[in-house]
DNA sequence: ATAGAAAATGATAGTCATTATCAATCGATT
DNA sequence: AATCGATTGATAATGACTATCATTTTCTAT
């Protein structure tokens, strides 16, 4: 049923948002259901957690979601994926270059989307 | 005497360790005031704080040390201040062409440094 | 100097996302 | 059906940080 809700949700979510929704279905169903759930889902490979710096754990699909970065407006909130692969071999050069062994990276933008910077 | 801990600290510390510091020489010292100094701090352009994804606030001198971006290893916690003018300018060209205009940009690069990766 | 206003401080309670605990329930296996 | 381990939901706890508020401390105008 969690995995349900989070394979429909739009992408992002927090377990709270997908608690929320669930609990529509299920009001029986108990939140810390949700954070467990969604950490196997996690460790399944199911599902990859991102950070947006506010704080909040948010989850997105894996499968066929290749690694990207983000993009987010900062006077809506809306967020982009993006991916920019000289960007991403720059990233393992300039590891390599302090000798260190890259596993991952986290890069967020942000800024004002073309709408909210027109108004 | 916030301040003066700060600047001789190492740099990339948090609230806490800060008060951990400064209570050595006046026990008096309350924790909100190095919370709320630390802010004032940052508004002053004194203080940067940085997001390492681990849930604690941390600061660093603002003050002659350009932007830049962090290289952390996972098993020592050494974290190296890094940049790449290149990586920048693409950031910028990436946002553009999402039509984003980019206020300001989070890298953080995860992975082994050279000696965590020859034990 | 000095009274009164304004700002800063320390102690402490509160917040918020998340995690730990634990008794109750479920479920597979015998 | 009895058993034992895994899963669940309710709830308490955690940890970093913020709000509150009474008490200093610091300004400011006299
Ligand atoms: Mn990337
Ligand atoms: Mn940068
Ligand atoms: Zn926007
Ligand atoms: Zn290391």
């Amino acid at each position: 049923m969690i995995l349900n809700a989070f394979l429909k949700s739009a992408g992002h979510s927090s377990s709270e948002e997908l608690y929320d929704l669930i609990k529509r279905d299920d009001p029986s169903i108990g939140q810390a259901t949700i954070y467990r759930t969604m950490k196997l889902l996690v460790d399944a490979g199911l599902a990859r957690s991102v950070d947006f710096g506010d704080g909040i754990v948010r989850y997105e699909q894996k499968l066929g979601h290749e690694h990207h970065d983000h993009l987010i407006c900062e006077q809506c909130g809306i967020h982009v994926e993006v991916v920019d692969s000289v960007i991403e071999e720059l990233q393992e050069d300039l590891a390599k270059r302090h000798g260190f062994r890259l596993y991952r990276h986290k890069m967020v933008l942000y800024g004002l989307c073309a709408e909210c910077s027109s108004e």
